[in-house]
DNA sequence: ACAGATTTCTTAATCGTTTAAGATATTATA
DNA sequence: TATAATATCTTAAACGATTAAGAAATCTGT
């Protein structure tokens, strides 16, 4: 490896010099400043990253923190989604990202522990469903957090408009003549509530009176448990005409599921997803859902969380919605 | 941040004591070591990454290096898998990854360049298709480095058993009557040639004679090319009865796209995928594919790259072929 | 021509850790 | 008891960069 010292002693001159040369500080002539950088240009010359945040306190690498059960970021089609568009961000500024399965780590100060021992400028944190209690160390340190769907107090966040996804999938069903529209959400988790919340007021505002037994509980990108949901639905006496689903993922897989185990899904029955992945309109017939703008909500989150760790003297925090748009498939059909 | 200057005033000693004790060195009395760890422990003490690379010239990160034009890791449910592989065994171990977009970093030297700076311990290579120039650089560097379904000199590697794949859907497609089968193949790579030899190969020990238009170039994970091989392989007069597609991604979407169009697959025309990913089986009629043990080849890549950034005296390479397995579906008909 | 300002470079400390080599005390050996 | 061996600790240098403070040379204005 070269170092500095290598291109000071080719050039006669002192490593500082080289240092400022290098990195454009101003008390370098230019002639000098010139000389040197193609010294170094030509030895191929690389700083050294750890030397560098060994003395400059910054690593130019961010964590990606992931709290999930039985799945990964590498393989929800959401979240890794989210994962692209920060690094879309983050390669452009030279910062590296490095993906941090809380989970795995155990109890909340190993992670912080963790992330200060590795030295990272920020931390991007995303999840399905996470305590306060997990996150309660990293939140309590100095390091710079952006959250996605979960707010916390102090800190910038990026949310996805759960509540204007909900609300047009709701509109549009009753636009189709839908009057009767279960859903099946989610565990329980700030993002479950806000569309839970922009479900039942966006009934009201139609004048729907929605029986309690349409909203069923089940568990994000888990398709038994969607399909349990459905099971439930379909066994009801006055059966819904149309069924939300918690993600796309789900609404595909229990239709799967029911189809396999001999009783589908009755085609009189509408449903549609969450998410508006690349599952959705894969499928046939093309899935109506809501489309996340999962790329977009992850460059955001960067930019901020880029913004926070460059200019530290500024302090405020901004919560970010990110707007979604409906897909209009062919899943939800028209009654009457 | 604690440091082992502030242990060491707290125990009374001096930073290399502590530093030893820490590390488990012999030279220090069992009760001193048992009483710095003590207090390390209650005083929270996280040794600083970035000196200790430093010092010691180990990063505990390795690289996923990625060449992928318009894709990226995080979305490409193959190379998302393998990704999810490595990380299994790499955070057991205390190592970050880091994904790099190398088409990003522009020229091989930059890339090699990055690296350097990074200071990567090892780095995994994956991608669907670049050529040997893109890693001369990284090759010719002592940088520790397993490539995933390509193979460099000197160099270990994970090789999915593509052989193995092509010859087994062919053979199951001949069992269920087929005798005119087609193969739309990806682009010009060596998994492409591995493929196309078993393709040949495997026809042959059938007595298959498979005329060359059959044969089709399309590119990995691009639909469109692949619909466009299969509306050709439609308009042939001697039609065949099944066509084989370079992934499972592309047969459904090339389904798809000729449904949507108005012109669908007919019936008697069977379809089989290749790699075996979530998408397979959550389509219905499920698709007929070879399942690529993606995890397990992230795995292997990790566990033959750790070891060799472990134990640098071992300078031997190895070549390690996953096996995967033929996933039966009922897109493949049997006919007569 | 000379004090002071400016430009350009160097010296030296520092970030937090590791580790070879040296020092001291303790124990074993003859 | 003198000496060698061992156990345990310290000193100090090093990794490769940044940067405050100081030094030397050049320039400015009167």
């Amino acid at each position: 490896m070269v170092t500095l010292k290598d291109i000071s002693a080719r050039c006669g001159c002192s490593v500082a010099t080289v240092s400022k040369a290098l990195n454009g500080m101003p008390d370098i002539s230019q002639e000098t400043a010139r000389h040197i950088r193609a010294v170094a240009a030509e030895m191929g010359y690389m700083p050294n990253a750890a030397a560098r945040t060994l003395k400059t306190h910054r690593s130019r690498t961010i964590g990606l923190i992931m709290f999930l059960k039985n799945e990964n970021v590498w393989t929800h089609d959401f979240f890794s989604q989210i994962a692209a568009g920060i690094q879309s961000i983050t390669e452009e500024k030279g910062y590296d990202i490095t993906p941090i399965n809380a989970q795995k780590l155990g109890e909340t100060d190993r992670l912080l522990n963790y992330c200060i021992h590795r030295g990272y400028d920020g931390l991007i944190v995303m999840s399905a469903g996470f305590g306060e209690s997990d996150v309660q160390g990293l939140l309590s340190s100095r390091i710079p957090l952006v959250s996605i769907d979960h707010t916390f107090p102090g800190r910038s966040a990026v949310l996805s408009d759960n509540l204007q996804g909900t609300r047009e999938l709701v509109r549009y069903a009753y636009s189709m003549g839908h009057r009767r529209i279960a859903f099946i959400h989610g565990e329980d988790t700030p993002v479950t509530q806000g569309r839970l919340k922009s479900f039942c007021a966006a009934c009201e505002e139609l004048s729907l009176d929605i029986p309690p037994e349409y909203l069923k509980p089940a568990i994000y990108h888990n398709m038994e448990s969607a399909a349990q949901a459905t099971r439930e639905l379909l066994r009801l006496e006055n059966r819904p005409t149309c069924i939300l689903y918690q993600d796309d993922y789900c609404c595909i897989g229990t239709r799967n599921i029911l189809e396999r185990e001999g009783s589908p899904i009755p085609p009189e029955i509408s449903v549609a997803g969450y998410d508006g992945t690349r599952l959705a309109d894969m499928f046939l017939p093309r899935l109506t859902t809501f489309r996340q703008n999962s790329e977009m909500i992850g460059q955001e989150a960067a930019q901020m969380l880029l913004n926070a760790i460059e200019n530290p003297q500024e302090t405020h925090f901004r919560h970010i919605t990110v707007p979604g748009s409906l897909i209009i498939g062919e899943s939800i059909r028209r009654i009457d």
